[in-house]
DNA sequence: CAAGTTCGATACATGAACGTATCCGATGCG
DNA sequence: CGCATCGGATACGTTCATGTATCGAACTTG
Protein backbone atom coordinates (compact mmCIF):
# COMPACT_ATOMS: atom_id res chain seq x y z
CA UNK A 1 0.00 0.00 0.00
CA UNK A 2 2.27 2.85 -0.80
CA UNK A 3 0.27 5.35 -2.70
CA UNK A 4 2.77 8.00 -0.30
CA UNK A 5 2.73 10.71 1.83
CA UNK A 6 6.39 10.96 0.98
CA UNK A 7 6.99 11.99 -2.54
CA UNK A 8 6.45 8.20 -3.65
CA UNK A 9 9.94 6.92 -4.89
CA UNK A 10 9.98 4.76 -7.92
CA UNK A 11 12.77 2.67 -7.43
CA UNK A 12 14.33 2.79 -11.07
CA UNK A 13 16.07 -0.75 -11.85
CA UNK A 14 19.45 1.80 -12.47
CA UNK A 15 19.24 2.86 -9.33
CA UNK A 16 19.09 -0.55 -7.14
CA UNK A 17 22.03 -1.45 -9.47
CA UNK A 18 24.66 1.04 -8.55
CA UNK A 19 24.11 1.29 -5.23
CA UNK A 20 24.75 -2.74 -5.34
CA UNK A 21 28.18 -1.25 -7.00
CA UNK A 22 28.71 0.69 -4.19
CA UNK A 23 28.10 -1.41 -1.52
CA UNK A 24 30.13 -4.09 -3.47
CA UNK A 25 32.53 -1.84 -3.78
CA UNK A 26 32.59 -0.56 -0.19
CA UNK A 27 33.91 -4.23 1.20
CA UNK A 28 36.75 -4.47 -0.94
CA UNK A 29 38.17 -0.54 -0.38
CA UNK A 30 37.43 -0.82 3.75
CA UNK A 31 38.91 -4.38 3.59
CA UNK A 32 41.92 -2.68 2.44
CA UNK A 33 42.42 0.42 3.67
CA UNK A 34 40.05 0.30 6.99
CA UNK A 35 36.94 1.99 7.32
CA UNK A 36 38.67 4.65 9.33
CA UNK A 37 41.00 5.19 6.23
CA UNK A 38 38.67 5.26 3.49
CA UNK A 39 37.07 8.03 1.75
CA UNK A 40 33.62 8.52 -0.25
CA UNK A 41 35.90 8.90 -3.30
CA UNK A 42 37.82 5.46 -3.33
CA UNK A 43 34.89 3.91 -3.02
CA UNK A 44 33.60 5.57 -5.40
CA UNK A 45 36.29 5.08 -7.60
CA UNK A 46 36.22 1.31 -7.30
CA UNK A 47 32.51 1.31 -8.44
CA UNK A 48 32.90 3.30 -11.37
CA UNK A 49 31.11 6.18 -10.11
CA UNK A 50 32.02 9.82 -9.07
CA UNK A 51 30.90 10.93 -5.78
CA UNK A 52 27.45 12.70 -7.27
CA UNK A 53 26.19 8.81 -7.18
CA UNK A 54 27.84 8.44 -3.70
CA UNK A 55 25.56 11.46 -2.29
CA UNK A 56 22.73 10.75 -4.60
CA UNK A 57 22.45 7.47 -2.67
CA UNK A 58 23.63 7.69 0.61
CA UNK A 59 24.59 10.62 3.06
CA UNK A 60 27.62 9.58 4.76
CA UNK A 61 30.66 6.63 4.73
CA UNK A 62 29.03 5.05 8.28
CA UNK A 63 25.29 4.92 6.63
CA UNK A 64 26.97 2.88 3.31
CA UNK A 65 29.33 0.73 5.89
CA UNK A 66 26.45 -0.20 7.87
CA UNK A 67 24.31 -1.09 4.86
CA UNK A 68 26.99 -2.83 3.38
CA UNK A 69 27.70 -4.98 6.36
CA UNK A 70 24.35 -5.63 7.03
CA UNK A 71 23.66 -7.09 3.25
CA UNK A 72 27.09 -9.25 3.57
CA UNK A 73 26.01 -10.38 7.07
CA UNK A 74 22.81 -11.60 5.69
CA UNK A 75 24.19 -13.41 3.00
CA UNK A 76 27.09 -15.13 5.10
CA UNK A 77 24.01 -16.30 7.41
CA UNK A 78 22.34 -17.84 4.11
CA UNK A 79 25.57 -19.42 3.28
CA UNK A 80 25.91 -21.14 6.87
CA UNK A 81 22.31 -21.92 6.65
CA UNK A 82 22.30 -23.61 3.38
CA UNK A 83 25.59 -25.99 3.88
CA UNK A 84 23.65 -27.23 7.03
CA UNK A 85 20.95 -28.25 5.64
CA UNK A 86 22.35 -29.61 3.04
CA UNK A 87 23.16 -32.43 5.25
CA UNK A 88 20.15 -32.68 7.27
CA UNK A 89 21.30 -36.43 8.72
CA UNK A 90 24.52 -35.79 9.32
CA UNK A 91 26.93 -36.50 12.90
CA UNK A 92 27.78 -33.38 14.57
CA UNK A 93 31.33 -34.26 13.29
CA UNK A 94 30.47 -34.05 9.88
CA UNK A 95 28.50 -31.24 10.09
CA UNK A 96 30.73 -28.96 12.00
CA UNK A 97 33.37 -29.50 9.13
CA UNK A 98 30.82 -28.71 6.71
CA UNK A 99 29.65 -25.96 8.65
CA UNK A 100 33.35 -24.53 9.08
CA UNK A 101 34.37 -24.79 5.66
CA UNK A 102 31.22 -23.01 4.65
CA UNK A 103 32.11 -20.14 6.60
CA UNK A 104 35.73 -18.48 6.22
CA UNK A 105 36.06 -18.58 2.87
CA UNK A 106 36.40 -14.42 2.76
CA UNK A 107 39.36 -13.18 3.89
CA UNK A 108 37.67 -9.67 3.08
CA UNK A 109 34.97 -10.24 4.78
CA UNK A 110 36.73 -11.54 8.04
CA UNK A 111 38.38 -7.75 8.06
CA UNK A 112 35.94 -5.75 7.70
CA UNK A 113 34.13 -7.51 10.57
CA UNK A 114 37.18 -6.86 13.13
CA UNK A 115 36.91 -3.47 11.91
CA UNK A 116 32.96 -3.12 12.10
CA UNK A 117 33.45 -4.52 15.63
CA UNK A 118 35.68 -2.07 16.62
CA UNK A 119 33.59 0.46 15.56
CA UNK A 120 30.59 -1.18 16.91
CA UNK A 121 32.42 -1.39 20.68
CA UNK A 122 31.65 3.17 20.29
CA UNK A 123 28.68 3.19 18.87
CA UNK A 124 25.59 1.78 21.18
CA UNK A 125 23.58 1.51 18.30
CA UNK A 126 25.64 -0.34 15.89
CA UNK A 127 26.07 -2.25 19.17
CA UNK A 128 22.54 -3.17 18.81
CA UNK A 129 22.79 -4.34 15.49
CA UNK A 130 25.67 -6.71 16.14
CA UNK A 131 23.79 -8.55 19.04
CA UNK A 132 20.99 -8.66 17.36
CA UNK A 133 22.92 -10.41 14.65
CA UNK A 134 24.58 -12.91 17.05
CA UNK A 135 21.46 -13.10 18.34
CA UNK A 136 20.12 -14.39 14.62
CA UNK A 137 23.15 -16.88 14.13
CA UNK A 138 21.92 -18.06 17.55
CA UNK A 139 18.71 -18.96 16.35
CA UNK A 140 19.89 -20.23 12.74
CA UNK A 141 22.52 -22.83 14.04
CA UNK A 142 21.35 -23.81 17.23
CA UNK A 143 18.51 -25.98 16.00
CA UNK A 144 20.80 -27.64 13.94
CA UNK A 145 23.57 -27.93 16.10
CA UNK A 146 20.81 -29.59 18.52
CA UNK A 147 19.36 -31.90 16.34
CA UNK A 148 22.59 -33.08 15.50
CA UNK A 149 23.88 -33.84 19.09
CA UNK A 150 20.62 -35.45 19.36
CA UNK A 151 20.63 -37.63 16.38
CA UNK A 152 24.82 -38.33 18.07
CA UNK A 153 22.82 -39.23 21.55
CA UNK A 154 23.41 -36.39 23.62
CA UNK A 155 21.07 -33.39 25.22
CA UNK A 156 21.91 -29.78 25.66
CA UNK A 157 21.27 -28.48 28.71
CA UNK A 158 21.91 -24.63 28.23
CA UNK A 159 20.85 -23.89 24.68
CA UNK A 160 21.64 -20.07 25.03
CA UNK A 161 24.94 -20.91 27.02
CA UNK A 162 26.17 -22.89 23.62
CA UNK A 163 25.35 -20.44 21.85
CA UNK A 164 26.98 -17.93 23.15
CA UNK A 165 30.18 -20.45 23.43
CA UNK A 166 30.09 -21.01 20.08
CA UNK A 167 29.90 -17.77 18.52
CA UNK A 168 32.61 -16.59 21.05
CA UNK A 169 34.66 -19.59 19.88
CA UNK A 170 34.10 -18.94 16.53
CA UNK A 171 34.84 -14.78 16.77
CA UNK A 172 38.15 -15.80 18.83
CA UNK A 173 39.97 -18.67 16.56
CA UNK A 174 38.96 -16.88 13.69
CA UNK A 175 40.53 -14.22 14.29
CA UNK A 176 43.93 -16.13 15.41
CA UNK A 177 43.65 -18.45 11.64
CA UNK A 178 43.69 -14.66 9.46
CA UNK A 179 46.33 -13.97 11.93
CA UNK A 180 48.75 -16.76 11.01
CA UNK A 181 47.47 -17.39 7.34
CA UNK A 182 48.53 -21.04 5.88
CA UNK A 183 49.16 -22.23 9.71
CA UNK A 184 47.43 -25.41 9.41
CA UNK A 185 47.48 -26.48 13.12
CA UNK A 186 45.62 -23.52 14.04
CA UNK A 187 43.05 -24.67 11.71
CA UNK A 188 42.99 -27.62 13.49
CA UNK A 189 42.72 -26.73 16.68
CA UNK A 190 39.92 -24.77 16.20
CA UNK A 191 38.24 -27.32 14.66
CA UNK A 192 38.80 -29.28 18.28
CA UNK A 193 38.12 -26.68 19.67
CA UNK A 194 34.62 -26.59 18.65
CA UNK A 195 34.49 -30.24 19.69
CA UNK A 196 35.16 -30.03 22.96
CA UNK A 197 32.82 -27.03 23.42
CA UNK A 198 30.12 -29.12 21.60
CA UNK A 199 31.35 -32.05 24.39
CA UNK A 200 30.98 -29.74 27.24
CA UNK A 201 27.81 -28.65 26.79
CA UNK A 202 26.14 -31.23 26.32
CA UNK A 203 25.40 -34.73 28.13
CA UNK A 204 24.70 -38.16 26.87
CA UNK A 205 20.97 -38.90 27.32
CA UNK A 206 19.94 -42.15 28.97
CA UNK A 207 23.60 -42.88 30.27
CA UNK A 208 24.67 -43.32 33.52
CA UNK A 209 23.07 -40.24 34.09
CA UNK A 210 26.45 -38.06 35.33
CA UNK A 211 29.45 -37.29 33.79
CA UNK A 212 32.54 -35.36 35.78
CA UNK A 213 32.99 -31.91 35.09
CA UNK A 214 29.26 -31.24 32.80
CA UNK A 215 27.44 -28.54 32.97
CA UNK A 216 24.93 -27.65 35.43
CA UNK A 217 22.18 -25.56 34.41
CA UNK A 218 23.67 -21.77 35.11
CA UNK A 219 21.91 -19.19 37.34
CA UNK A 220 19.93 -16.75 35.77
CA UNK B 1 78.26 -0.17 25.17
CA UNK B 2 76.67 3.12 23.55
CA UNK B 3 79.45 5.59 22.66
CA UNK B 4 77.68 6.19 19.67
CA UNK B 5 78.05 6.26 15.80
CA UNK B 6 75.13 8.01 15.63
CA UNK B 7 74.75 11.56 17.37
CA UNK B 8 74.66 10.10 20.45
CA UNK B 9 71.48 11.58 21.68
CA UNK B 10 70.85 12.00 25.17
CA UNK B 11 67.00 10.92 26.91
CA UNK B 12 66.23 14.09 28.56
CA UNK B 13 64.09 14.02 31.28
CA UNK B 14 61.38 15.79 29.53
CA UNK B 15 61.47 14.24 26.38
CA UNK B 16 60.71 10.68 28.37
CA UNK B 17 57.56 12.48 30.01
CA UNK B 18 56.31 14.33 26.64
CA UNK B 19 56.28 11.04 24.80
CA UNK B 20 54.96 9.40 28.14
CA UNK B 21 52.07 11.90 27.78
CA UNK B 22 51.38 11.77 24.14
CA UNK B 23 51.04 7.84 24.69
CA UNK B 24 48.38 8.15 27.28
CA UNK B 25 46.74 11.07 25.60
CA UNK B 26 46.93 8.44 22.06
CA UNK B 27 44.92 5.60 24.16
CA UNK B 28 42.01 8.04 25.18
CA UNK B 29 41.96 9.19 21.96
CA UNK B 30 42.25 6.18 19.60
CA UNK B 31 39.55 4.70 22.01
CA UNK B 32 37.06 7.46 21.70
CA UNK B 33 37.24 8.35 17.88
CA UNK B 34 38.95 5.55 16.61
CA UNK B 35 42.39 4.80 15.38
CA UNK B 36 41.21 6.09 11.64
CA UNK B 37 38.96 9.07 12.72
CA UNK B 38 42.08 10.25 14.52
CA UNK B 39 44.12 13.05 13.87
CA UNK B 40 47.97 14.07 14.93
CA UNK B 41 46.23 17.05 16.47
CA UNK B 42 43.72 15.55 18.65
CA UNK B 43 46.27 13.33 20.43
CA UNK B 44 48.29 16.33 20.88
CA UNK B 45 45.79 18.57 22.33
CA UNK B 46 44.21 16.26 24.73
CA UNK B 47 48.57 15.82 25.70
CA UNK B 48 48.74 19.29 26.18
CA UNK B 49 50.83 19.97 23.00
CA UNK B 50 51.26 21.50 20.30
CA UNK B 51 51.97 18.83 16.96
CA UNK B 52 55.72 20.28 17.27
CA UNK B 53 56.15 17.94 20.32
CA UNK B 54 54.52 15.41 18.19
CA UNK B 55 56.72 15.31 15.18
CA UNK B 56 59.67 15.79 17.26
CA UNK B 57 58.67 12.27 18.73
CA UNK B 58 57.08 10.21 16.30
CA UNK B 59 57.23 10.62 12.38
CA UNK B 60 53.43 9.16 11.98
CA UNK B 61 50.51 8.16 14.05
CA UNK B 62 50.98 4.74 12.94
CA UNK B 63 54.52 4.38 14.57
CA UNK B 64 52.59 6.22 18.06
CA UNK B 65 49.95 3.60 17.54
CA UNK B 66 52.36 0.77 17.91
CA UNK B 67 54.32 1.90 20.48
CA UNK B 68 51.10 2.66 22.83
CA UNK B 69 50.15 -0.71 21.44
CA UNK B 70 52.69 -2.63 22.89
CA UNK B 71 53.69 -0.28 26.08
CA UNK B 72 49.74 -0.58 27.21
CA UNK B 73 49.79 -4.49 25.95
CA UNK B 74 53.25 -5.05 28.25
CA UNK B 75 51.35 -3.66 30.93
CA UNK B 76 48.52 -5.72 31.15
CA UNK B 77 50.71 -8.78 30.78
CA UNK B 78 52.84 -7.23 33.53
CA UNK B 79 49.05 -6.78 35.63
CA UNK B 80 48.03 -10.48 34.44
CA UNK B 81 51.76 -11.49 35.79
CA UNK B 82 51.03 -10.15 39.45
CA UNK B 83 47.65 -11.24 39.90
CA UNK B 84 48.77 -14.75 39.25
CA UNK B 85 51.78 -15.00 41.09
CA UNK B 86 49.71 -13.16 43.94
CA UNK B 87 47.89 -17.28 44.54
CA UNK B 88 50.61 -19.44 43.91
CA UNK B 89 48.63 -21.90 46.11
CA UNK B 90 45.02 -21.04 44.93
CA UNK B 91 43.09 -23.42 43.13
CA UNK B 92 42.57 -23.62 39.52
CA UNK B 93 39.12 -22.50 40.39
CA UNK B 94 39.66 -19.29 42.10
CA UNK B 95 42.84 -18.69 40.00
CA UNK B 96 40.61 -18.14 37.20
CA UNK B 97 38.41 -15.93 38.85
CA UNK B 98 41.47 -14.27 39.82
CA UNK B 99 42.88 -13.67 36.33
CA UNK B 100 39.77 -12.55 35.08
CA UNK B 101 38.62 -9.93 37.32
CA UNK B 102 42.45 -8.98 36.72
CA UNK B 103 42.20 -8.03 33.17
CA UNK B 104 38.98 -6.89 31.63
CA UNK B 105 38.72 -3.76 33.35
CA UNK B 106 39.48 -1.44 31.47
CA UNK B 107 37.04 -0.88 27.98
CA UNK B 108 39.39 1.58 26.57
CA UNK B 109 42.32 -0.90 26.31
CA UNK B 110 39.85 -3.22 24.75
CA UNK B 111 38.54 -0.99 22.51
CA UNK B 112 41.99 -0.12 21.11
CA UNK B 113 42.49 -3.83 20.86
CA UNK B 114 39.93 -4.34 18.41
CA UNK B 115 41.15 -1.35 16.95
CA UNK B 116 44.55 -2.79 16.79
CA UNK B 117 43.39 -6.26 15.46
CA UNK B 118 41.65 -4.84 12.42
CA UNK B 119 44.81 -2.92 11.48
CA UNK B 120 46.83 -5.93 11.92
CA UNK B 121 44.96 -8.10 9.83
CA UNK B 122 46.00 -5.70 6.63
CA UNK B 123 49.69 -5.36 7.49
CA UNK B 124 51.99 -8.07 7.71
CA UNK B 125 54.21 -6.74 9.91
CA UNK B 126 51.39 -5.67 12.68
CA UNK B 127 50.45 -9.15 12.56
CA UNK B 128 54.14 -10.24 13.86
CA UNK B 129 53.75 -7.99 16.12
CA UNK B 130 50.40 -9.46 17.71
CA UNK B 131 51.49 -12.89 17.14
CA UNK B 132 54.37 -12.72 19.48
CA UNK B 133 52.44 -11.35 21.82
CA UNK B 134 50.30 -13.65 21.62
CA UNK B 135 52.99 -16.22 22.69
CA UNK B 136 54.14 -13.81 24.85
CA UNK B 137 51.22 -14.00 26.83
CA UNK B 138 50.91 -18.24 26.82
CA UNK B 139 54.44 -17.97 27.66
CA UNK B 140 53.40 -16.17 30.83
CA UNK B 141 50.06 -17.64 31.58
CA UNK B 142 50.13 -21.15 31.01
CA UNK B 143 53.26 -22.47 33.34
CA UNK B 144 51.13 -20.70 36.14
CA UNK B 145 47.52 -22.83 34.41
CA UNK B 146 49.36 -25.77 33.96
CA UNK B 147 50.66 -25.73 37.88
CA UNK B 148 47.72 -25.36 39.10
CA UNK B 149 45.86 -27.66 37.40
CA UNK B 150 48.72 -30.06 38.48
CA UNK B 151 47.74 -28.89 42.25
CA UNK B 152 43.85 -30.18 41.64
CA UNK B 153 45.71 -33.21 40.31
CA UNK B 154 45.41 -32.62 36.22
CA UNK B 155 47.54 -33.12 33.83
CA UNK B 156 47.76 -31.52 30.35
CA UNK B 157 48.31 -33.24 27.27
CA UNK B 158 49.08 -30.82 24.64
CA UNK B 159 49.75 -27.47 26.40
CA UNK B 160 50.12 -25.57 23.04
CA UNK B 161 46.28 -26.25 22.43
CA UNK B 162 45.50 -25.00 25.69
CA UNK B 163 47.49 -22.06 25.03
CA UNK B 164 45.80 -21.41 21.67
CA UNK B 165 42.71 -22.04 23.14
CA UNK B 166 42.57 -19.88 26.15
CA UNK B 167 43.56 -16.78 24.37
CA UNK B 168 40.82 -17.11 21.55
CA UNK B 169 37.86 -17.77 24.41
CA UNK B 170 39.69 -14.63 25.89
CA UNK B 171 38.99 -12.65 22.87
CA UNK B 172 35.61 -14.11 21.66
CA UNK B 173 33.98 -13.51 24.70
CA UNK B 174 35.54 -9.89 25.97
CA UNK B 175 33.95 -8.91 23.10
CA UNK B 176 30.66 -10.35 23.69
CA UNK B 177 30.82 -8.92 27.48
CA UNK B 178 31.65 -5.43 25.91
CA UNK B 179 28.51 -5.64 23.56
CA UNK B 180 26.11 -5.78 26.61
CA UNK B 181 27.59 -3.66 29.07
CA UNK B 182 25.84 -4.80 32.52
CA UNK B 183 24.93 -8.22 31.07
CA UNK B 184 25.92 -10.37 33.92
CA UNK B 185 25.07 -13.33 32.29
CA UNK B 186 27.55 -12.96 29.43
CA UNK B 187 30.45 -12.58 32.25
CA UNK B 188 29.10 -16.06 34.28
CA UNK B 189 28.74 -17.63 30.94
CA UNK B 190 32.52 -16.38 29.86
CA UNK B 191 34.22 -18.00 33.38
CA UNK B 192 31.69 -21.21 32.65
CA UNK B 193 33.34 -21.39 28.94
CA UNK B 194 36.82 -21.26 30.71
CA UNK B 195 36.03 -23.62 32.68
CA UNK B 196 35.19 -26.18 30.43
CA UNK B 197 37.94 -25.44 28.21
CA UNK B 198 40.75 -26.30 31.12
CA UNK B 199 38.61 -29.69 32.24
CA UNK B 200 38.70 -30.60 27.92
CA UNK B 201 42.49 -29.76 28.14
CA UNK B 202 43.18 -31.08 31.12
CA UNK B 203 42.98 -34.75 32.14
CA UNK B 204 43.20 -36.66 35.96
CA UNK B 205 46.63 -38.02 36.61
CA UNK B 206 46.56 -41.59 37.47
CA UNK B 207 42.96 -41.97 37.61
CA UNK B 208 40.82 -44.78 36.01
CA UNK B 209 43.16 -43.80 32.87
CA UNK B 210 40.61 -42.39 30.36
CA UNK B 211 37.17 -39.90 30.72
CA UNK B 212 35.24 -39.86 27.58
CA UNK B 213 35.72 -36.99 25.20
CA UNK B 214 39.20 -36.18 26.26
CA UNK B 215 42.00 -34.82 24.67
CA UNK B 216 44.43 -36.98 22.35
CA UNK B 217 47.36 -35.23 21.31
CA UNK B 218 47.74 -33.79 18.12
CA UNK B 219 49.16 -34.14 14.59
CA UNK B 220 51.57 -31.20 14.14
C1' DC C 1 77.25 32.87 34.86
C1' DA C 2 77.96 32.46 30.00
C1' DA C 3 77.60 29.54 25.80
C1' DG C 4 75.53 25.75 23.51
C1' DT C 5 72.07 22.40 22.88
C1' DT C 6 67.61 20.46 23.13
C1' DC C 7 62.77 20.36 22.54
C1' DG C 8 58.49 22.06 21.99
C1' DA C 9 55.77 26.21 20.03
C1' DT C 10 54.56 29.00 16.06
C1' DA C 11 53.78 30.16 11.40
C1' DC C 12 53.21 28.81 6.81
C1' DA C 13 52.35 26.40 2.51
C1' DT C 14 50.08 22.46 0.50
C1' DG C 15 46.88 19.04 -0.54
C1' DA C 16 43.04 16.32 0.24
C1' DA C 17 38.27 15.29 1.31
C1' DC C 18 33.95 17.13 1.91
C1' DG C 19 29.19 18.69 0.69
C1' DT C 20 26.38 21.38 -2.41
C1' DA C 21 24.43 23.36 -6.38
C1' DT C 22 23.84 22.77 -11.00
C1' DC C 23 23.80 20.54 -15.41
C1' DC C 24 22.81 17.04 -18.87
C1' DG C 25 22.21 12.41 -20.68
C1' DA C 26 19.40 8.38 -19.90
C1' DT C 27 15.16 6.17 -18.93
C1' DG C 28 10.36 5.34 -18.54
C1' DC C 29 5.72 6.85 -19.84
C1' DG C 30 1.95 8.40 -22.64
C1' DC D 1 8.28 9.70 -30.77
C1' DG D 2 8.29 13.55 -27.59
C1' DC D 3 8.15 14.85 -22.79
C1' DA D 4 9.09 14.73 -17.89
C1' DT D 5 11.62 13.02 -14.37
C1' DC D 6 15.44 10.63 -12.52
C1' DG D 7 20.25 9.83 -11.54
C1' DG D 8 24.71 10.47 -11.94
C1' DA D 9 28.55 13.86 -13.53
C1' DT D 10 30.80 18.27 -13.04
C1' DA D 11 32.32 22.24 -10.91
C1' DC D 12 32.60 24.86 -7.49
C1' DG D 13 33.98 26.83 -2.40
C1' DT D 14 35.30 25.46 2.19
C1' DT D 15 37.28 23.15 5.86
C1' DC D 16 40.81 20.63 7.90
C1' DA D 17 44.87 17.85 8.58
C1' DT D 18 49.52 17.50 7.22
C1' DG D 19 54.56 18.30 7.32
C1' DT D 20 58.27 21.59 7.42
C1' DA D 21 61.04 25.40 8.66
C1' DT D 22 62.01 28.59 12.07
C1' DC D 23 62.07 30.53 16.60
C1' DG D 24 62.81 30.99 21.49
C1' DA D 25 62.73 29.30 26.29
C1' DA D 26 64.71 26.06 29.48
C1' DC D 27 68.14 23.22 30.77
C1' DT D 28 72.92 21.41 30.67
C1' DT D 29 77.73 22.08 31.02
C1' DG D 30 82.11 24.06 31.76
Amino acid sequence: MPPDHAPARRVTTRRVRTRQRLLDAALEVFAEEGFGRSTVEQVCERAGFTRGAFYSNFTSLDELFLAMWERRSARMLDDLRAALDGMPEAAPEEALRAALTAIPVDEAWYRVTAEFTAHALRNPSLRRVMVAREQAIQDTVLPIVIRALGRAGRRVPDEAALGQALVAVHDGTSTQVLMEPGNATALHRREALFRHVLDSYSAPVGGTGDEPGEVEEEAR
